[in-house]
RNA sequence: GCCCCUGUGGCGGAAUUGGUAGACGCGCCGGAUUCAAAAUCCGGUUCCUUCGGGAGUGCCGGUUCGAUUCCGGCCGGGGGCACCA
C-alpha cells in the first residue's frame, strides 16, 4: 500500500508530553498512600556540563522501572539530584576564573534540562544538589553525631603530597610517582586527617553480603575482596636483648620451621626509636618514605633491607636465633607491622634471603620429591597435600589449609601465640585540602583542642570570596573565614579547612530523598516508609567504593539513630557501557564520528577525515571517552531522532548488564520501528472505528490469534521487566508487532465486529506495553486510540491466563537424540498416545528403517525421543 | 600470583528445571512499487550437500535416552585484587 500517512515527529510530539506530566504532576511521589511503595533510584551524575550516553542508558532503564511499577498499582519514589562537589568544579575556576558554585549550578541547569528533555518519569519536587548548604548542613550534623558516637576520629597518617599544586593526591592522581595535574614529584608526608571507623564494621560489612540475594554475585565478590578477611596468628617473638617481644602476623604458622628472619615495616616504632642514633639508618629509612607506592612502582620497586643488629629467639626452635631486618616491603597498617621472612615458601622472601645471604630452609616438600628450593620458592595451592619436615606439632603429610589451622590451635594451646582475625579494610580517609566540598565541622583551640561547631552553628559554610589564582586550599589562605571563637571557651580559635571526600555526600543522598526538605538529615517516619531503595542501578565501577561507603554510612547513621536498617539498597543492578569504534589520523590524532565519512563493509570499511579528505583508521571500540573524541551528544540525537528512539535503541539487543557499541544503524533502526508502528496504527484506525465496544463471544481465528498474542505479550514483557531483561522485552514487542500488522495487512475495510475489537483491543494493550520504554509515542497512540487519559497512568493491562496455552500443541520426535519429525497432538495426550502417534510418523519410520525400537521416552507436552 | 566472569550465524544477541539451537533486531541477497532513487512492502538468510542428507553453541573427553545448559582438562577474551605476610 502506498504510504500517504505523515511520519511521527517525535521531538516535536515529545515536547507536548512532557508538558502534559509536569502539569498533571503525573510522576510526583504520594506521601500518603494505600499503595505498595517501590523506590527505584538511578546514581545520581556528577553535573560535568552535559549528560553523556552512559546517562541515557541508566536513566532509561531506571524509567522502565519506574513506570511498569506505577502501572503495576506502586507509590513510585524515583528522584534525581545531583552529586555536585568535587575538584572539576575547582579545575573550572582555575581556568576560566569562575566560582566553582557558578560553574556547577550552570552544568546543572543544562543538565536538568537534558534529562527533562528524555521524558524520564522523575519526581523533580525533589531534586537536591550535594553542594547546596541544606543539603551539607545536614550532612556536617551526621559527622558531629559520628564523632560523638567515636565513628570519626583524628589520627596521622601518610599521604601523597604535591607540592606544586600544595593538595593531598589520591594514588590514581599520581602517574609515575608525579601529580597528575602538576607534573611535580610526589612527595610522602604525614598529615594529621580525619577518618570514619569503617573498620569497625568490617565483619558484619562482609556477613551482611550474604543477605543480598539481589544484588550481582560479582559486586558481592568484590566486595569481600576488598574487605578481605583472613585469619592468622599473632606470635610474640623473644629478643635476645630482653627488651619487649616483637609481634609478627602471620597466616602461614605452618611455616614456622622455615622462619629465617623477620621484618619489620620502616614506619615501625622499633625503626623510629632505632634511627635516632643510628645516620646510616635514618638514611635508609628517608630513601624508604621517598618510594612511590603506587602499583606499577610497586612491582618494579627493589626489596631492600636493613640490618639493625637485634636478634629474636624462634619461638618453638629455641636454639635457633633470627635476625631482625627493617625491609621496605612491610606494610605498617597491616597486622602487625612485622612479619617473619620464611624464604623457601614465599618468593619475595626468597629473592630477599638470597641479597642478604639468610638461611632458607623447607617447611615442607611436595610428597615423593626430595628436592629442596633452588631458584623458585615453593608455594604450593592451600588445598594441596604436601609432606612437613619436622613439624613441631606433628603433622606430616597434609594440606596447608589443614596445617595452618592444627599449628593455630597448638600455638594457642602452648601459650606461644594469639589466633587474630586481620582486614585489609582500611579506614576511610576523608580528609581532602580543597575548596569545593562539605566544610568539616570543627574548630582547632589551643587550650581545648579539637572541638566540634555547636549544632546551631550549622551550617559552615563555604566561603563566597575566594580566589584560586594560587595553588593550594583557598580555605586555607582566606582572611577571615578561619577566625573562629572557639565553642567551648569562646577564645580565638581557627576553623578546620579540610572539606570531606566527595564520597561522603553520596553516601547518604538516597535516604535524604525520602524527606529533602527536613531539619535532621532524615526524617523518621518518611525513612522507614521509603527505605530500601527497592532497585538501585548504576554503573559496575562503583562495585566497591560508593556501594561499601554507602553500606557503612546507613550503619553508621542507624546507630546514630538517623535510620532504622542497616541495608540501602534491597537490589542493585550494574549496567554495561556505551563504546564506540574510535578514529586516529595517520599522526595520532583522535577524531570525532563526526568529523570522519565511512564507506565500503565489512573488513573493506574505510574512513576519511572529512576536513582534510585524508584517510584515517578506524579503531578499537572503546567507552565513549572525551579524550578519544568517541563520543556521540545525547542532545543532538534527542533533537533529530527524539528521546524515545534513543530510549529504545539504548534498551534494544544487548543484555542490560553487557556493554553496548552506539552504532548509526541502531539508532536508525530505532527510529523506522518507531515510523513503523506510527504507520501501523494509521492503517489500523478504519477497523478501530468499527470495533464494538464488549467483547465478543466469539472470536474467529483470526481474532482468537491477536487477542492471544495480546496476552502472551503483556506476559512476557511483564516477566523482562521484572527480571530488568529489557532487551527481551524489546524483542517481544517487536513479535507482537509483527502479528498485529500480518493480520491488519489481510484485513478488508469493513471487517467483522470479532476482528476489530481484537485489533483494538491488541492495539491498546500493544499501546501500554509499549510506554514504559517509548512513552512519549505510547501517549500520542493512546490518544489515537480515542482515550482522553494518559497511558503513563493507566494500569498494566491483566493477562487472562487460559489464554498463555495453547490446546494443540507441536512437541518434536527425536530418534536416539536426533530430531527427524514433529508431532501435532492435544495438549492433554496421554503418554502412551503421544508414543503411538510418534512411532506412526513418516519421518519416525524412515528414520528407523526397521531396527527395533528398545525404549521410547515421553516427555508431556515437551519431546518425544525414540531409543533405537 | 590470587579470585571471578565469559566464549552460540556476517554482527548484537534468544533458548524456564538438561528436551525442536539460532527468537527478535542489524546487515546481506532476491522480488514488488518507482521514469529513477529514497522510503515502504513481500520472500530468503548457521555451514556443507551429489538435495537423500550430513555437520554444528571455543577445543578434547565424560555423565545422560537426550548437553549451549551438568562434570573434568585445555585454549581464547574480559574484569577485580595484589609488597596484605
Amino acid at each position: 500500500m502506498s504510504t500517504a500517512t505523515e511520519r511521527y515527529n517525535g521531538p516535536d510530539r515529545e515536547k507536548h508530553w512532557q508538558s502534559v506530566w509536569a502539569d498533571a504532576r503525573t510522576f510526583e511521589a504520594e506521601t500518603v498512600s494505600d499503595r505498595p511503595k517501590y523506590y527505584v533510584l538511578e546514581m545520581f551524575p556528577y553535573p560535568s556540563g552535559r549528560i553523556h550516553m552512559g546517562h541515557v542508558r541508566n536513566y532509561a532503564m531506571g524509567d522502565v522501572v519506574a513506570r511498569y511499577k506505577r502501572a503495576t498499582g506502586h507509590n513510585v519514589l524515583h528522584p534525581m539530584g545531583w552529586d555536585a562537589f568535587g575538584m572539576p568544579a575547582e579545575n573550572a575556576a582555575m581556568e576560566r576564573k569562575t566560582h566553582p558554585g557558578t560553574w556547577t549550578y550552570e552544568n546543572i541547569a543544562v543538565m536538568r534540562d537534558q534529562l527533562k528533555s528524555m521524558g524520564l518519569s522523575l519526581d523533580w519536587s525533589r531534586e537536591f544538589a550535594t553542594c547546596d548548604p541544606e543539603y551539607y548542613a545536614q550532612q556536617q550534623r551526621l559527622f558531629l553525631d559520628f564523632l560523638d558516637a567515636g565513628l570519626a576520629y583524628r589520627r596521622n597518617a601518610m599521604v601523597n603530597w604535591d607540592p606544586v599544586d600544595q593538595t593531598v593526591l589520591a594514588n590514581e592522581q599520581v602517574i609515575d610517582g608525579r601529580g597528575w595535574r602538576s607534573g611535580a614529584e610526589v612527595e610522602k608526608r604525614e598529615l594529621t586527617q580525619w577518618f570514619f571507623k569503617i573498620s569497625d564494621m568490617a565483619d558484619d560489612l562482609l556477613a551482611a553480603l550474604d543477605g543480598l540475594d539481589k544484588w550481582p554475585e560479582k559486586v558481592r565478590l568484590m566486595q569481600a575482596n576488598w574487605i578481605g578477611k583472613s585469619r592468622g596468628l599473632n606470635i610474640p617473638f623473644e629478643r635476645t636483648d630482653g627488651e619487649a617481644p616483637l609481634h609478627c602476623y602471620t597466616t602461614r604458622p605452618d611455616t614456622m620451621r622455615g622462619a629465617s628472619f623477620l621484618a619489620i615495616s620502616p614506619d615501625h616504632p622499633l625503626a623510629r626509636e632505632l634511627e635516632s642514633d643510628n645516620d646510616a639508618l635514618a638514611a635508609f629509612l628517608a630513601e624508604c618514605r621517598a618510594m612511590d607506592t603506587t602499583e606499577a612502582a610497586l612491582e618494579k620497586a627493589e626489596k631492600r633491607g636493613f640490618d639493625t643488629g637485634i636478634e629474636v629467639h624462634h619461638p618453638v626452635a629455641k636454639d635457633r636465633t633470627l635476625p631482625v631486618w627493617i625491609g621496605n616491603f612491610v606494610l605498617m597498617d597491616y597486622g602487625t607491622g612485622a612479619v617473619f621472612g620464611c624464604p623457601a615458601h614465599d618468593q619475595r622472601d626468597l629473592d630477599f634471603a638470597r641479597k642478604y645471604d639468610l638461611e632458607v630452609t623447607n617447611a615442607f616438600r611436595l610428597p615423593g620429591s626430595e628436592v629442596d628450593v633452588d631458584a623458585e620458592a615453593l608455594v604450593p595451592a592451600k588445598t594441596e597435600p604436601v609432606i612437613y619436615v619436622d613439624h613441631f606439632a606433628g603433622v606430616s603429610e597434609a594440606t596447608g589449609q589443614e596445617a595452618i589451622d592444627r599449628t593455630i590451635d597448638w600455638f594457642e594451646d602452648q601459650g606461644l601465640g594469639t589466633s587474630q582475625t586481620q582486614y585489609r579494610l582500611r579506614d576511610w580517609g576523608i580528609s581532602r585540602q580543597r575548596y569545593w566540598g562539605c566544610p568539616i565541622p570543627v574548630v582547632h583551640c589551643e587550650i581545648c583542642g579539637v572541638v566540634p561547631e555547636k549544632r546551631e552553628n550549622l551550617p559552615v559554610r563555604l566561603p563566597d570570596d575566594v580566589s584560586f589564582d594560587q595553588p593550594g586550599n583557598p580555605l586555607d589562605r582566606h582572611p577571615t573565614w578561619r577566625d573562629v571563637p572557639c565553642p567551648n571557651c569562646g577564645r580565638p580559635a581557627k576553623r578546620e579547612t579540610d572539606t570531606m571526600d566527595t564520597f561522603v555526600d553520596s553516601s547518604w543522598y538516597f535516604a535524604r530523598f525520602t524527606a529533602p526538605e527536613a531539619e535532621t538529615p532524615t526524617e523518621p517516619a518518611a525513612a522507614d516508609h521509603w527505605l530500601a531503595v527497592d532497585q538501585y542501578i548504576g554503573g559496575i565501577e562503583h562495585a566497591i567504593l560508593h556501594l561499601l561507603y554507602a553500606r557503612f554510612f546507613t550503619r553508621a547513621m542507624q546507630k546514630t539513630g538517623h535510620l532504622d536498617l542497616a541495608e540501602p539498597f534491597n537490589a542493585l543492578f550494574t549496567q554495561g557501557m556505551v563504546n564506540h569504534e574510535t578514529y586516529r589520523t595517520a599522526d595520532g590524532r583522535w577524531l570525532a564520528p563526526s568529523e570522519v565519512r565511512l564507506d565500503g563493509e565489512g573488513d573493506a570499511r574505510t574512513a576519511v577525515e572529512l576536513a582534510s579528505g585524508d584517510p584515517a583508521t578506524i579503531g578499537s571500540i572503546e567507552k565513549m571517552s572525551k579524550s578519544k573524541r568517541n563520543t556521540i551528544d545525547p542532545s543532538e540525537i534527542m533533537e533529530h531522532y527524539g528521546a524515545d528512539v534513543a530510549r529504545w535503541f539504548m534498551l534494544s539487543d544487548s543484555p542490560p548488564e553487557r556493554d553496548v557499541q552506539w552504532t548509526e544503524a541502531g539508532v536508525e533502526g530505532a527510529w523506522r520501528f518507531q515510523q513503523r508502528i506510527w504507520r501501523l496504527f494509521a492503517m489500523a484506525e478504519p477497523v478501530i472505528e468499527a470495533a464494538p465496544d464488549q467483547r465478543p463471544a466469539r472470536l474467529g481465528p483470526i481474532a482468537t490469534a491477536i487477542e492471544q498474542a495480546a496476552h502472551r505479550t503483556g506476559a512476557s514483557v511483564a516477566e523482562a521487566v521484572e527480571t530488568l531483561r529489557f532487551n527481551r522485552a524489546v524483542a517481544s514487542i517487536y513479535e507482537f508487532a509483527n502479528v498485529l500488522a500480518g493480520h491488519l495487512k489481510g484485513a478488508n475495510a469493513a471487517p467483522e465486529e470479532d476482528l476489530a475489537w481484537a485489533v483494538r483491543d491488541g492495539l491498546t494493550r500493544f499501546t501500554q506495553l509499549l510506554a514504559p520504554m517509548m512513552p512519549h509515542l505510547a501517549e500520542e497512540l493512546w490518544a489515537r486510540l480515542g482515550y482522553n487519559t494518559l497511558v503513563a497512568e493507566a494500569a498494566w493491562p491483566a493477562v487472562e491466563p487460559g489464554l498463555l496455552v495453547d490446546d494443540l500443541i507441536t512437541i518434536a520426535v527425536q530418534v536416539n537424540g536426533k530430531r527427524r519429525d514433529e508431532l501435532q497432538i492435544s495438549r492433554d495426550a496421554d503418554k502412551q498416545a503421544v508414543e503411538a502417534a510418534a512411532l506412526e510418523l513418516d519421518g519416525i519410520r524412515r528414520a528407523l528403517e526397521g531396527r527395533d525400537v528398545k525404549k521410547v521416552i515421553v516427555v508431556p507436552q515437551r519431546i518425544v525421543n525414540v531409543v533405537a
